[in-house]
RNA sequence: GUGAUUGUAGCUCAGCUGGUUAGAGCGCUGGUUUGUGGCACCAGAGGUCGCCGGUUCGAACCCGGUCUUUCACCCCA
């Protein structure tokens, strides 16, 4: 007999554990659907050339690939074991494990482009696998919640990504949070006015980790990439300016005058929140961070990024704009912009801030007990009535002591317990115990029933 | 991929510088109570000390390897 283990950096899920899950999924999920995006799925494996090359070779690293069927050494030789790994892969793996849901959406759409409206806005809610080693908030099965809107570049995308997530985390009643908020075409327009342009990418890698290691750590750094100290000194007005999304915007106006982009970026900004104006709507957890650049090189405007204050989480939530997802695939002019929520994450926020509600758990409301066999044919009659007026019933399956019977209930905190023995038979009734407060009664099954039905708007 | 760290009963953890039959709390099973859960009391079951190897008269404890856990880096949700 051999001890049972999971992979490394996978889970299971209990009953507990799956409620306060579905709690969250179905909050995003509502709010996804409320805002007119559509589900799709997409298959757990792709073919291995459409996944690989897409998220640079640290992702490629962190595939999962799958082995071919059948004898998968059929095609390697001596020499291709020579050649290393990499020239092997190819010839024992021609599949493997979806990494994101935006890179199969991309494939999704070129596959399916005389099919599809557009704009087209769908959302998916899948696992993703990731072979990188797990820590705090971090697995390597773990689900994504994106959404994405394609064929359109209209600011009012953007704006609703905000919406979406304050409903969301309304609902899930979490209050210190910030949607930290950037576009691309700043951090550009930066790398110009500092005398840098083109040099973006270095800049995003170094400067995104400011609050992590702080400005003296990112000169250095900066430093190591070849940035002129000039050009360094140049971003502190930037990494020192402190105020509102207001103060922020008309501090990039003049600090980027001179960058064409960068001023489209700030342009694109203001868009947005004016429209968010217009619908009504206020800044509350918005934050302009100038600084936040996010990995993924694929995002050519709008760039988002959620963080849950005073947790040890990292970010909850993050996408962005992309001008040519599609682009890889052969189908190009196509802009999007999306996001995600990252499930797991919020899931390990709640716990850690308890903020979960008690009761997510909508479990058995009575359990059918009794003392032997008559009692037993007696309650399987009356299962059928409580199920019929749609009241969540079961009934104990064994014969056992009512001690037992009732200890279950307690349990599966299930409400009442409708105890059928010979007195009830008799008097065709079911003594209906409360198990909450312990008050215990014998009623006819119709009384009974309204009983059990006037208790459960109560429990909310 | 780099550097640390963890592993003893179902769970949370004790277990001294290596020395008899490895302990506790909770949980579990049964009983006190053959028509009634929670509370109390009593009794009981349950461990190849992650796995493999080494050192030793003797290893849960020391050494090596491996797997696993957690954490940081890289990167990311």
């Amino acid at each position: 007999m051999q001890k049972p283990s999971l992979p490394k950096g996978t889970r299971d899920f209990g009953p507990l554990q799956m409620a306060r899950r579905n709690f969250i999924l179905d909050t995003i999920k509502d709010t996804f659907q409320l805002f007119g995006y559509n589900q799709i799925e997409t298959p757990a494996m792709e073919n291995l050339s459409t996944l690989t090359g897409k998220y640079g070779d640290e992702g490629d690293q962190l595939l999962f690939k799958i082995l071919n069927s059948g004898d998968f050494l059929k095609n390697v030789g001596p020499e291709d074991l020579q050649n290393g790994a990499n020239a092997t892969l190819s010839k024992v793996s021609e599949k493997g494990l979806r990494y994101d849901l935006t890179v199969p959406f991309a494939r999704f759409v070129v596959m399916n482009r005389n099919e599809l409206t557009f704009p087209f806005k769908r959302f998916q809610i899948q696992p993703v696998w990731r072979a990188d080693r797990p820590q705090k908030g971090r697995y390597r099965e773990f689900y994504q919640c994106d959404a994405d809107v394609v064929g359109t570049d209209s600011l009012v995308c953007e704006a609703e990504i905000v919406l979406m997530i304050r409903r969301v985390f309304s609902k899930l009643n979490i209050a210190d949070y910030d949607i930290k908020i950037n576009n691309r075409k700043i951090l550009t327009g930066i790398s110009e006015v500092i005398g840098e342009a083109g040099k973006e990418g270095p800049l995003c890698v170094a400067i995104d980790k400011l609050d992590k290691i702080g400005w003296e750590k990112v000169q250095e750094e900066l430093a190591q990439r070849d940035f002129q100290n000039e050009s360094i000194q140049k971003l502190s007005p930037l990494i020192n300016f402190t105020g509102g999304v207001q103060e922020k915007l008309d501090f990039l106006k003049n600090f980027l005058a001179s960058s064409e982009v960068g001023l489209q970026g700030v342009e694109e900004l203001k868009d947005t929140f004016g429209i968010l104006q217009a619908m009504g709507e206020d800044l509350s957890h918005v934050e302009l961070d100038m600084v936040l650049a996010r990995g993924l090189s694929y995002y050519t405007g709008a760039i988002f990024e959620v963080k849950v204050n005073h947790v040890s989480i990292g970010s909850v939530s993050g996408g962005g704009r992309y001008d040519n997802l599609t682009g890889v695939f052969g189908m190009d002019g196509v802009s999007g912009v999306g996001f995600s929520f990252g499930v797991d994450r919020i899931y390990d926020v709640m716990e850690e801030l308890n903020i979960f509600p008690q009761s997510t758990a909508q479990g058995t409301q009575v359990l059918l007990t009794h003392f032997d066999q008559k009692g037993y044919r007696y309650a399987l009659s009356i299962l059928t009535r409580l199920r019929s007026a749609g009241i969540v019933s079961e009934i104990y399956p064994d014969q056992a002591k009512m001690k037992k019977q009732l200890d279950y209930a307690s349990k599966n905190q299930i409400q009442f317990a409708a105890i059928c023995g010979d007195q009830e038979i008799e008097s065709q009734t079911i003594a209906l115990k409360n198990l909450e407060t312990g008050v215990q009664e014998n009623l006819g099954v119709e009384d009974a029933i309204k009983t059990v039905l006037e208790f459960i708007p109560q429990k909310g």
